[in-house]
DNA sequence: GAGTCGTGGAT
DNA sequence: TATCCAAGACT
């Protein structure tokens, strides 16, 4: 195939989005991004790298930081193992880089977080080394490219693109030659509709424009069905707070907060009866809407009920949050934004 | 290798 | 509404 670097490039620099990271190049900043940028869209990330950049500004500043104040950075965001890992591999960074990002990806690799992707993301754009970073829009654009069929799901097909995007990886611009092929895949090779092949400077090189597959590709396995479970969320509530409980420190939303959660679809009367198991002094529920939230993997569909009950000190393992903590200290996952909601007007 | 791990936008 | 899927990593 002839090479697609020179168009390719010409194109980036022509057709590239003004990013913060880009504007403002640091390998902190560039590994920051990187981390946010996995499995989200640009446009969800940028307002929490701004946030996050304002607040922890260096590594020894995010190494530093309150563990519970690094998760309320990243409430919304998503994936929060992301947070924690970021932490981690900061304070490896400080107590053995001296605070430095390494440029040898097989080094970047070790840190927790940072995989194939993202060692490659780092070290090409931050550090000029020639080695590939390829995400789902390099796979997308590659296969299209060259009209490869393959599940790009499984390790060998991901190989294969890896090295034929890599052969022309141009040894003076690898880092803006990873970003193009990323950007190419972002606005123009794009998935979910028609790409717009009209607009893309590879048009007369892609094997599937010429076969009109375009669209049909990447080939990828199927995901596998969710499964749903039912719950109840109750806010209880006394004296303009409710009733919180932080999640398990391992597993889905580890370690963020939530409402009293019971298993099942409750009626009122069952919640009363857990209510009362927990200590307290429930007094009529009041019933607010059903809310489902999808995860990748699962599905949950929750019964909501409003429930005041008198005062006392929280039970073990709960606290009361008041409505300005809940805004600023507690955080708590999207998957309860319609309660959240009612919180913020009666609370 | 197959599950786990969030969220929101686009179609 | 249902489905896809986005600058993936970890177990």
């Amino acid at each position: 195939m002839e090479n697609i670097a020179p168009a390719l490039l010409a194109w980036y620099d022509a057709e590239k989005r003004v990013l913060p990271f880009r504007t403002v190049s640091t390998p902190y900043r560039v590994w920051v991004s990187e981390i946010m940028l996995q499995q989200t869209r640009v446009a969800a990330a940028l307002p929490y790298f701004e946030r996050f950049m304002e607040e922890l500004p260096t590594v020894a500043d995010l190494a530093a930081c309150p563990p519970e104040r690094l998760t309320k950075l990243w409430e919304g965001l998503g994936y929060y193992s992301r947070a924690r890992n970021l932490q981690k591999a900061a304070q490896i960074l400080v107590e053995q880089y001296g605070g430095q990002l390494p440029d040898d990806p097989a080094l970047l690799q070790k840190l927790p977080g940072i995989g194939p992707y993202t060692a490659g993301a780092i070290a090409s754009i931050s550090f000029g080394k020639r080695v590939p970073a390829v995400d789902g829009n390099v796979l997308r654009v590659a296969s299209r490219l060259l009209l490869d069929e393959g599940d790009v799901t499984t390790p060998a097909v991901r190989t294969r693109l890896t090295q034929a995007v890599q052969a022309m990886q141009p040894p003076d611009r690898p880092g803006d030659y990873n970003q193009a092929l990323m950007e190419l895949g972002a606005l123009v090779c794009v998935p979910g509709g028609p790409p717009l092949c009209d607009a893309c400077p590879l048009a007369g090189l892609c094997r599937a424009r010429a076969a009109g597959c375009a669209q049909q590709l990447p080939v990828k396995a199927q995901a596998k069905p969710r499964r749903a479970v039912d719950y109840t969320v109750v806010l209880a509530t006394a004296q303009s707070a409710v009733l919180l409980c932080q999640r398990p420190a391992k597993g889905l939303l580890a370690g963020l907060w939530q409402p009293v959660m019971l298993e099942g679809s409750l009626d009122e009367a069952a919640v009363c009866a857990a209510l009362k198991a927990m200590g307290l002094a429930p007094g009529e529920p009041q019933p607010l809407p059903n809310a489902k939230h999808v995860f990748s993997h699962l599905e949950w569909h929750m019964t909501g009920y409003r429930v005041p009950v008198a005062p006392c000190p929280a039970p073990a393992g709960f606290v009361w949050a008041q409505k300005d903590q809940l805004e600023s200290v507690y955080a708590v996952p999207g998957a309860f934004r319609v309660y959240r909601d009612v919180l913020k007007k009666c609370l």
